[in-house]
RNA sequence: GGGGGCGUGGUGUAGCGGUUAACAUGCGGCCCUGUCAAGGCCGAGAUCGCGGGUUCGAACCCCGUCGCUCCCGCCA
């Protein structure tokens, strides 16, 4: 007999079904038993009457919450039952996986333990309602911004992770052995898909892991997260580049909303907002004024920067002045930006690049980036940044590459702001920080 | 890496100089009931992170240490 999801015994009222599942609560009564029974769809109550079969019912007696069973019997519908009126009248038992007892904490507790005590135990952890649609947006948006990516013509690539030297900054790179010489792990697929504009691929996308060796210990930071990174070619601006992303974005809400906007409402309370494009746009000149306006003290270091504070203030004044989640923050001083940054032709000082800020958090940087082989190096070397270290990546620009920029973006962080998660530990499968590596 | 906060039964908390260290939840037992993420009674379970110190006396005060956490730096 094929299994029969919780979630939909409804369209199985009168037949005989089999479920599979954990046991969340045991009834155990003097003439009857009840078992509530949980898949990743849903609840329901199974119902025994002792006294049809006494030594099943000793069974069922011994049976520990969270233990994995198989389970048949007949779907009643049963007004009366509070848990969507309807029950399974037990008629066979078979016990996958008894679980031990007590459990480490009570994943359905009216309190849970801290989020490090929960990594400890990530699976029982994430057999919470919570959890399970967590996981279950993030394949609903990734499915989507393939879909949009595909239907606009992209390609998607898969670059290397581990590489002979540094690709960016180099601080932040984790060191491997590589047999009898050093390796690193890839901090971004920058310098790749950059590559693939090189050869031609115009439109490239890739969803793939990030590795930062940033001893960070905020709720935002990882040191492995999986990166969504996109570059597109023959672009007038950085412009074109946000265009896209707000359109992607725009897209990605409207098929996660379609498909788990109830159920988001129902267990995160939150009532997902489909974004309006285009996304407001506030230099980073702007945003200080804003900022003064606002009466937000920057730190007097953070000239042509912003910090979190800063980030979370501009993100009320936007949401407050334009009723909107997303805010670009568009054209930063060459000091806070990297060498492969575009500038403005009428003004050197900035760079054609933009920060995504979703609901005072930065979830994307982005930036058209300087194609000219001769501007590359030039800036390279204002940045202090050696011709050797980059000569590779300088290559690519050598043998006609077009006008070209992308952004990158953290999966988990997105998933943070859309379902409001404050800690990007509960939107990441297994979690890695600077002392987490296990489980 | 800098600063703040917190470490008490499995879990979440209370207690903040002298208490049989309390409560909730979970766990075990019993009772009751077509129950309903039930209710009632009983029970087990904590040398209060660790190491020093102050004191007649420390979970409580001080110092150190480790762990966690938040903010900042850094970023996605």
């Amino acid at each position: 007999m094929e299994t029969t999801p919780i979630g939909s015994l409804r369209q199985h009222i009168g037949e005989q079904v089999k479920i599979q599942g954990w046991l969340q609560v045991l009834r155990d009564q003097k003439k009857m038993q009840f078992l509530v029974v949980r898949d990743r769809t849903g609840m329901v109550q199974v119902a025994f009457w002792r006294q049809s079969d006494p030594s099943l019912a000793e069974q069922i007696s011994k049976l520990t919450t969270e233990s994995a069973l198989t389970i048949t019997g007949k779907v009643v519908d049963n007004p009366i039952v509070k848990l969507g009126g309807l029950e399974i009248q037990l008629e066979t038992l078979k016990v996958e996986s008894l679980a031990q007892s007590p459990l480490p904490f009570e994943p359905f507790g009216d309190t849970l333990p801290s989020t490090d005590f929960r990594s400890d135990w990530r699976y029982l952890d994430l057999r919470r309602t919570e959890s399970l649609l967590i996981f279950k947006v993030q394949t609903t948006l990734e499915m989507a911004m393939r879909e949009f990516w595909v239907k606009n013509d992209f390609m998607e690539i898969h670059s290397p992770k581990i590489m002979g030297s540094a690709s960016e900054g180099g601080a932040e790179l984790f060191e491997m052995t590589y047999f009898d010489r050093k390796a690193y792990l890839a901090q971004s697929p920058q310098f790749y898909k950059q590559m693939a504009m090189a050869a031609g691929f115009e439109k490239v996308f890739e969803i793939g892991p990030v590795f930062r060796a940033d001893p960070s210990f905020t709720a935002r930071h990882m040191t492995e997260f999986t990166g969504i990174d996109m570059e597109i070619s023959w672009i007038d601006s950085h412009d074109d580049v946000m265009r896209v992303l707000e359109n992607l974005l725009q897209y990605t809400y409207q098929r996660v909303k379609e498909v788990h906007g109830d159920q988001i409402k129902e267990v995160f309370h939150k009532e997902l907002i489909v974004p309006e494009v285009p996304f407001p746009r506030v230099t980073m000149a702007e945003a200080h004024e804003i900022l003064k306006e606002v009466g937000y003290q920057l730190p007097p270091e953070k000239k042509g920067d912003l910090d979190p504070g800063g980030e979370r203030a501009l993100a009320k004044y936007i949401k407050d002045k334009y009723n909107h989640e997303f805010v670009y923050v568009i054209d930063w001083p060459i000091t806070v930006r990297p060498f492969y940054h575009m500038r403005h032709e009428d003004n050197p000082h900035l760079t054609k690049s933009f920060d995504l800020i979703a609901s005072g958090l930065e979830i994307v940087t982005g930036a058209q980036r300087e194609h000219r082989y001769d501007v590359l190096l030039r800036q390279a070397k204002e940045k202090g940044v050696s011709q050797e270290s980059i000569q590779f990546y300088l290559d690519f620009f050598k043998y006609g590459c077009p006008p070209h920029g992308g952004f990158g973006m953290g999966l988990s962080r997105l998933l943070m702001v859309m379902l409001d998660v404050p800690n990007i530990r509960e939107c990441v499968f297994l979690f890695r920080g600077p002392n987490r590596l296990h489980p």
